[in-house]
Order: structure tokens, then sequence, then C-alpha cells
DNA sequence: TTATTTAACATACACACCGTATGTCAAAAC
DNA sequence: GTTTTGACATACGGTGTGTATGTTAAATAA
């Protein structure tokens, strides 16, 4: 076997620092991880780290795009299980929300990453997830089954709801509480975009 | 004159640290704002620093809780004038969006202090902005005027919704025509929280 | 196959910063 | 007037980031 390609365990390699990191940022925080240390326990040195990502914030930033690409395909998926489109949005919000019990998620992409990345809106991934929910809503809106809102700030508060919902809910002592009743009042605002039963 | 008393004095350096850890924090960021500069400006050293405030992190504490303070009372002022409890909260929460849009508040209270201090419904400050909001709330359900949800999680989303129409629009390159929208499109999701018209 | 180049990564170093331990001096207490 | 307190300055150690330099294995060319 062997016969390792460059190209392959150079990959191997990035693989190895985003693992790593993903679990000291969790852990630690951003500001506190090491980066000696997350290299150690990769089995590498930093000059590995800056070579393939430049800084400490380039590494942030790959890891944060990762989890977020997962929660956005995750999400997707069980949102694209229902048949009504208006539920399917609700549903996708909702997982949105129950994702961030994770400590991953919660510690690397709600917090640290708005801090020392700037607005998640202006994260490549996030992108995607917004405006796949805007165009949800858009059509939604031409169906006449919600108000005639601008869509990408339904569509932006709607996630922005979301996402805070998340961060309530995951600084909670007892999240298992919390987490209904979050849902409940994300629900209820978020009826607020129907139209008025019969408008068509 | 002088004859300084030695509490005044003390008071007075307190005051004047404060006041650059505020320009500091906002200009640099928490974690990239150097003690040494910080107390430099304020004609002082790290000495008074860790005297005053135990630590960095101490002193965060003390910028947010000024700030956080200053916000509750400017949003509570402009509530208080209107008449009807619903527009009041409506005036209150939109008061938030637009202080949002001073860079202190957003760097400080809405990035770097979730951050570095968890949660803001635990800072010692309690958030008071969150706590007179969810007073409200109580007493519109109680009225009959709101829907029976749950107060702490309403306040928390609206709060929430606002804040990060306020992020979206202090990240965008024309904040002036997006503010409508974000006003709007939250009026939209409020109108949510009203019971059915004639509920009583 | 062998020589040369490239580049992925390791090592070594310089600098900045936080936190603490110690020193100093003016104001308060007696 | 002497002593004591404490608010703040100074000095030091440890840690961490970023960069400059070195090394070695893979890729390329002769």
């Amino acid at each position: 076997m062997a016969a390792k390609k460059r190209a392959e365990t150079m990959a191997e390699n990035r693989e190895k620092l985003i693992a790593a990191a993903r679990k000291a940022f969790a852990r630690k925080g951003f500001a506190a991880a090491s980066m000696d240390e997350l290299t150690a326990e990769a089995g590498l040195t930093r000059g590995a780290l800056y070579h393939n990502f430049g800084d400490k914030r380039g590494l942030l930033a790959a890891v944060v795009n990762r989890i977020d690409g997962e929660m956005a395909a995750r999400a997707r998926a069980i949102g694209a299980r229902r048949d009504d489109p208006w539920e399917g949005l609700l549903a996708e919000a909702e997982a949105y929300i129950e994702m961030a019990l994770e400590p991953e998620v919660q510690r690397i992409v709600l917090l640290d990453g708005p801090a020392f990345l700037g607005d998640p809106s202006q994260w490549p991934s996030q992108n995607q997830c917004l405006v796949a929910t805007q165009e949800l809503v858009e059509r939604l809106v031409a169906s006449g089954f919600l108000k005639p809102v601008d869509p990408e700030a339904a569509a932006r508060l709607l996630s922005g709801t979301a996402l805070n919902a998340a961060l309530w809910i995951a600084a909670s002592e007892k999240p298992a509480e919390i987490l209904p009743k979050a849902v409940e009042a994300f629900r209820v605002l978020a009826t607020g975009l129907l139209a008025p039963a019969g408008a068509k």
C-alpha cells in the first residue's frame, strides 16, 4: 500500500486540523484555544496550520464553514420532507433551533463566529441557507399565502429569530424545558406573516 | 480648590478607564484591544485597571453594564411616550434596532459580550431591556390583547429579532435603505402575537 | 535512472500581551 | 505627628501568535 500522493496527504492533514480545531474551539472557545495544542493533538505543528489556513482566523473560517454547511444540509433535508411549503419552512427553522443544543454549534457558529469573522450573512455557507428560504418566501408571497412582505427582510428576520431562540436554549440550564416554549413562541411570531384567511 | 477626597479621584479614574475601554473595544474588538494602550490613553497604567476591575473580563463586564443601562433607559423613555401599550412595545423594539446601528452597541454588547461573558440574560446587569419588555408582555397577555404566549419566550424572541434586524442593517452598505424594510418586517412578525380580533 | 526543483511542513525566533508580585507614596486614622 | 491603609505604578514570568528560516520527500525534467 502506501504510495501516498502528495495532494492526498495534504487533504488528510487539513482534515485532521479542522477536526482538532472543532474540538478545541468548542471546548475552550476560539480566543482561549492554543494553536500549539491544536496542532499537537492532530500530530502536526503550527507550520502546517499557517501553510494551510494563513492564520488563526483562517482556521476558524474553515471550521465555521464546515459546520455551517452540515447544518444547512440537515435542515434542508428535514424541510424537504414536508409536502406543505409553509410547514416545510417552519420545520427547517425548528431544526436549526434544535441544532443549537450542540455545544459545537453554539460556541463556534453562534458566538465566536460572529465575533471574530463578522456578520454571518456574509459567510459563503450562510448565504446558501438565506437564499433558499428567501426563494421559498417569494413563492409563498406570490401565491398569496403570505402577506406581501419584502422577501429578503422576512427571510433574514425569520432565520435570525430562529438563531436567537437557539442561543437562548443553549445558554439555559435546562434546555429540554426551554425548547418547546421557544419553538411555540417562534411559531406564533411566524404566523404574523400569514395572509388573513380567505385573502387568496 | 483641589483637596480631592480619595474616593473621589478613585471614582474619576474608574470613569476614565471605562470611557477609554468603550472606545478601544468598539474600535478594535475586545480580544484585540490592548490593556496597555487603554490605560495609557486614560493617563493610567494596568495597575489601576487590575485594582479596580480584577481582570480584562471584569472591565468588559463594567463597560457592557454601563452601555446596557443606557440602552434600557433610552428605550424605556421612548416606549413610555406612547399611550397604547402595544405601540409602546413596538416603539421600544424599534428603538433597539436603531441603537444597534451604533458601533459601540453592536460590537461590545451584541458581539463580544455574549462571546466572552456568556448569555446576556445571566449578566449581572440582568439585561434590563429583556426584563422590561417581558413585564410589558405579561401585562398585555393578562389583558387579553396578546395570545397566551409564554412571556419570557415572547420577550426573548422579540428582542432577538430586533437585534438581528439591527445587525443586518449595520452590516449592509446602505443602512438607510434597509432600515424601513427591516422595521416593517419586524412589525409584521410581531403581529403574530396579537390575539384574534374580538377575542376580548 | 538521476539530478533538480518545488512545496508542504518543522524549527527557531521576535514580539506582544496578560496576570501577578512587589514597590511607592499620599491620604486617612489614631 | 506617627502609623496604617490602600490606590496605583513598576517589574517580571509565562504564554501565545506570527514570521523567517531550514528540511525533506514528492514531483518534474534530463
